[in-house]
DNA sequence: ACGGGGACTGTAAACGTTTACAGTCGTGAA
DNA sequence: TTCACGACTGTAAACGTTTACAGTCCCCGT
C-alpha cells in the first residue's frame, strides 16, 4: 500500500541503500543523487517505515511513561513536562496507566518490552524485585517518586522530607507550640516522608515526643474534614494543623468554617502540594509546592541520556527541591506572603 | 541480546513457525508441541518481539492521540478515557501534544506515521486540507471537538450549543430577562457553539435581538474579572450572567465580590465545563457539565472500530450530549439543585 | 490394500529498513 | 604508466516475526 523505498530507489535509479543514505543525511552520497532522491521521494511522498528501521537499528526512538494512575492534575503535569521533553529529543511518548496491582505492573512492563528504549516508572507499589523479575536487564529505567532504596536505578524524586520538615519549621518560627499532622495513607513514600520531616522539625524545636499530635487520614478531602473533628476535640487545643495534602487541607478548611473557628485567626492551616484550588479557597491556602511538571523534564532527561549515552551513564537518585509558598491560612503578616503564583494555564474545557 | 524466537525453536526442537503458532493460539499445533514450546518459552524469559510481528502484519497495537495542549484537567480526562479503553482492547497510546501551529501538526502527523494503526486528533486549528494532505488515506482517524465540517471523518463533539442553548433556559425560566454573556475566544469552535446557543435561547423567548448583551473574553480568568467591569457599567444592569466557561466564570466570580455584589442575589452567574473549582468557591457555581474523559472513551472505541472493521466502518459525527449542574450560584431554590458530584480522584502529588 | 483426508509441522518468502563489505571510477603521486 | 586512495554506489545479509504452501504421518472408510 504505502510507498517503500524500494519503489523510491526504483525510480530514482539508484540502490535502497543509497535512498537510506540520503534519508540518513549520511554525506557520502554524492550532490547530484541525493537530489535526484529528494525529487522522487517527496514526488511519491515516500516517508520512512519506522517498523522496518526499528527492526534494523534496535531503537524505537520512544519512550514509555508508567502511571499508576490518571486523576487530578498531577499526572497531567508529569505528562506534560515527560512529552515536551521527549519532543524536543525527537522520541515518542508512550503512556500507560492504572497500575496499581502487582499483576498490573507486570503486564505493562511486558507490553511496553521491545516498544520501547527506556522507561519511566511512577508506581508506588513496586519493589527491586518486581521491577528486575520484568525488566531486561539492558533497559533504561527512571523510577519517578518510587519508594525503591539503594542505587540499582536511577531515581529521581519530590523531596517530601524537607517540603515537611521547612513547612513546620515555618509555624514554628512563627510561635505554634501545638501543631497537628493529618497524616496521608499509611503505606505510601509521599505520606511517610512528609511524616518524618513533620516529626523532626518538632522534635529538633524541643517539644517532647509525646507531643506531636498525629492524626489520620488518607490524602482525600473527606479525611481531611473528619480529623478536624478529632482534633477540636483535642486539649488544648492545637493552634495549627498541617495536613499531608492539599486535598485534606481543604477538607479541613471545610470542617473549620463550619465548626466557626477562625483560620487563621484561631487555628492556622497548611497544605501540601501547591493544587490550583488552593488559590480559591478563603483564606486562600499556604503550602508547600512541588514543581510537578519539572519531575517529568528531569525523569525524561535523565532516561534519554541513560539511553543515549549507555556506557558514560551512571545511576543518581535525585531528589527534587521543593519551595514554600507562603499566603494567608499560615496566618503570616502580609509581606511574608508569596506573590500568586499562576500555573500555566486554564483548566477549561475548550480546546483553544 | 534478547532472546528469539530462533533461539526458543530450536532448544524446542522446532521450527520458528510453530513457536509462532504457539504464541497466537493457533489451534493447530499438537498439545505436546505446544507444552514444550511454552516450558522453553518460559525458562528463557522469551517474549515476542512487537517490532518483527508489526513488521510482518502490519499492524503495531497502537494507536496516537495528538492534542494542542496538555495543561489543565481537560485533557488528562480525555487522556484518561483513551487510555483506558485502549488497555481494555490490548492496544497501546502514543500521546503527541503542543500542536497549535499548523507546522507543528503536520510534523506530529509524519511522527505518528506507520507507528499507529489510528488517530485520534483533537486539534482546533485544523482544516480538512491539512489532514487529507498529511494522512495516508487508509489510517483510520477520529476528529475529537474539531470544526471540521462534512461526513469526511468520523467526528465526536460537545454538544456545546444544546449545553449553552438549555443553561440560559434555565435562567430564563426563573424569570430573568437581562442575561449578559462573556464570550470565549473569538475563532474557537467552542466559544462560537456556546454563543450561539446562548442566541437561540435567547431571542427564542421573544427579547430582542438588540438586547443579546455580549460582552468579550478569551476563557481566562482575567478576562471573566474584566468583563464583570463591563458588564457593571450597563443600565440597565443585568440580572444574569452566562460565562462561556468556569475559568471565566471564577473570575467574574471575584469581580463581583470585590464590587460587593451579591451572587446570586443581585446577580445570578453560571459557568460551562464543570470543572472541580467549582465546588469550592462560594457560592458554588451552577455550570453544564462535560463528561470529557467518556469523549475519550467513545473516540477511541469508535476509532477501534474503524480500525478493526475497516470494511464494514462507516463514518458518523457524534455529538455527545451534557447536562446542567445546578448549584448555588444561580439562584435556585435549593431542592432544584443537583447532588454534590465528585469527580473520580483527588488532584494530589501523592501518587498514591 | 489403497486413497483421501485430517492433524500437525516445517520451509521459505515476505515485511522495510540499515550497514558491512565489496565494487567502480577517476585522480594525483611516484 | 601504474598504483593507491578517496569518493561514491551497489550487494546482500541481517533484524524478528508471520503465514502461504508444502510436506509427513496416521487413521479410516471402502
Amino acid at each position: 500500500m504505502a510507498v517503500t523505498m524500494k519503489e523510491v530507489a526504483r525510480r530514482a535509479r539508484v540502490s535502497t541503500a543509497t535512498v537510506s543514505r540520503v534519508f540518513n543525511d549520511s554525506n557520502l552520497v554524492g550532490e547530484e543523487t541525493r537530489e535526484r532522491v529528494w525529487t522522487v521521494a517527496k514526488e511519491l511522498r515516500y516517508v520512512p517505515n519506522p517498523v522496518g528501521r526499528s527492526l534494523s537499528t534496535r531503537r524505537t526512538d520512544a519512550i514509555g511513561l508508567l502511571l499508576p494512575d490518571l486523576y487530578g492534575e498531577f499526572f497531567s503535569e508529569v505528562i506534560r513536562g515527560a512529552d515536551q521533553t521527549v519532543q524536543q529529543h525527537r522520541y515518542h511518548l508512550l503512556i500507560s496507566s492504572s497500575h496499581n496491582e502487582r499483576s498490573e505492573i507486570e503486564a505493562a512492563l511486558q507490553m511496553m518490552h521491545g516498544r520501547v528504549d527506556g522507561l519511566v516508572i511512577m508506581t508506588p507499589h513496586i519493589d527491586a524485585q518486581t521491577l528486575h523479575a520484568n525488566l531486561p536487564k539492558s533497559l533504561p529505567v527512571v523510577l519517578l517518586n518510587c519508594p525503591v532504596a539503594g542505587n540499582a536505578f536511577d531515581s529521581m524524586s519530590i523531596d517530601n522530607y524537607s517540603g515537611a520538615y521547612g513547612m513546620v519549621r515555618h509555624l514554628l518560627a512563627h510561635g505554634h507550640r501545638r501543631i497537628a499532622i493529618i497524616k496521608g495513607i499509611e503505606r505510601n513514600y509521599d505520606a511517610i516522608e512528609r511524616l518524618r520531616g513533620y516529626r523532626a522539625a518538632i522534635t529538633e524545636a524541643g517539644i517532647q515526643a509525646e507531643d506531636l499530635i498525629e492524626v489520620s487520614g488518607d490524602f482525600s478531602e473527606a479525611s481531611g474534614y473528619k480529623a478536624v473533628e478529632t482534633i477540636l476535640g483535642l486539649s488544648p487545643r492545637p493552634s495549627a494543623i498541617f495536613a499531608s495534602n492539599d486535598s485534606m487541607a481543604i477538607g479541613a478548611l471545610s470542617a473549620l468554617k463550619i465548626a466557626k473557628v477562625q483560620v487563621p485567626g484561631e487555628i492556622a492551616l497548611v497544605g501540601f502540594d501547591n493544587i490550583p484550588v488552593g488559590n480559591y479557597v478563603k483564606p486562600t491556602l499556604t503550602t508547600v509546592n512541588v514543581d510537578i511538571s519539572n519531575l517529568g523534564v528531569q525523569a525524561v532527561t535523565r532516561l534519554l541520556h541513560a539511553v543515549r549515552e549507555k556506557n558514560s551513564h551512571t545511576k543518581h537518585q535525585v531528589i527534587l527541591p521543593t519551595t514554600l509558598i507562603i499566603r494567608e491560612s499560615c496566618g503570616c503578616p502580609v509581606e511574608e506572603r508569596s506573590q500568586y503564583s499562576a500555573k500555566g494555564g486554564d483548566a477549561t474545557a475548550s480546546n483553544n
